[in-house]
DNA sequence: TTGTGATTCCATCAATCGATGGATTTATTA
DNA sequence: TAATAAATCCATCGATTGATGGAATCACAA
């Protein structure tokens, strides 16, 4: 048994692909109050009944897009996990946060997902995806921090910071931009560069008061 | 003349003041479009034809709200400053964010709002304040970092991933604290901590450097 | 070509939204 | 106390929302 959102991730071409995609966008933008069928219907090119037709209700469609992005931000995690594995850590912090700015660069609409998933409330009761705990949980074993009972939430909280530094340049380049008055291009530069500048040395402090004390 | 947003803010038990108490948790829990009247009306315990007697039309409240809230954020900032004036770097990052984290677990219908204002989009048009840039410039001034034409969108860069991180953590409990399993007071413990550790090591690398190579 | 199922659109529904007029109550002032 | 203003609520409006039934169209196998 084949479900919808299976049907649209796996040929993007199909209605039922571009309506995922076009909601992946709207929904991030606007939100799920923000957005309504008829502008989705709209951005697709089709009816609203269309709409209805290939996902039900707006609810479902939502959630099918949490889903969605949930899957493709897991996927480039491990993506990156295999990448940086056995680095040394501040190869590690500085690979990940630039495979991941650049992704999500490529992709804002997952950051705005995610955002509106973690600061957002909706009137109705919407999927709770469990597994975002886990996600962090293996990057903080993937960037090899310390995972003894003690230290593993200061752990999580500093991946954390990480991840949402990185969503909010990302999600919040409209408003962000505009402070720094810089072209798209020296805007990625420039927060991909603050960004590692201060995760590097704030995760390899450690390390380096280590060094200091030799 | 005394707008009705001065009323409010100078009498927070009049009806005025009630309702933008009201409207600024409410709209920072659901956005503007995820807010009705009528749930704010029900808050407050009115009817709806009060809410615009006090307000006029939906809008024009959540502009007070915003208007209300980016004056709270830029008092406590400029206490802030007051405070750290004068201070070494690493103390001025410490006590910066130890207060700021403190207010804003107080007031987390502030971090919610900033939320909603950086990342989501709303259908109509709704005010844009063009004093934050300004704020963040003085943020920089404050902390000491580096002015100069080549330097400062490093700079205020680096602020802004301070002041989302607060955010993020304060409007993103909900979401993050299940997560670490903390309860509430353990929460915010961890998360002032977190940011701390992190930013002061950012904020100092330089001048940590510098004392190594002496 | 014909028939069958999948897809799309038009028309329309009930529910909810923001908003307002006007009656009623409360507070203030003369 | 009487008169005026301020505040509140009830009833209701038009517009918009999510959603659906049913007709029309399309794709494709028999």
């Amino acid at each position: 048994m084949e479900s919808t959102l299976e049907k649209a991730r796996k040929d993007p071409e199909s209605m039922k692909g571009k309506i995922l995609a076009v909601a992946r966008r709207v929904f991030g933008e606007y939100g799920f109050h923000g957005t309504t069928m008829r502008m989705l219907a709209k951005e697709v090119g089709i009816d609203i009944s269309t709409l209805h037709y290939h996902w039900g209700e707006k609810k479902d469609l939502y959630e099918a897009v949490i889903i969605d992005i949930n899957n493709d931000l897991r996927e480039k995690l491990m993506e990156v996990e295999e990448i940086i594995h056995g680095r040394p850590l501040k190869d590690r912090v500085a690979i990940g946060i630039d495979m991941m700015m650049d992704y999500l660069f490529e992709h804002p609409e997952i950051s705005n997902m995610v955002m509106f998933r973690y600061f957002a409330k909706t009137r109705h009761d919407v999927l709770m995806d469990f597994r975002v705990p886990e996600f962090t949980i293996e990057i903080v074993r993937s960037m090899g921090l310390k995972e003894d009972k003690k230290n593993r939430p200061f752990s999580m909280a500093s991946i954390l910071t990480v991840m949402n530094s990185m969503h909010s340049f990302i999600s919040g380049e409209e408003s962000f931009r505009p402070m720094l008055k810089l072209k798209k291009k020296d805007y990625m530069e420039l927060v991909k560069k603050t960004v590692m500048y201060i995760f590097t040395a704030a995760f390899t402090q450690d390390e380096e008061a280590g060094k200091e004390s030799n």
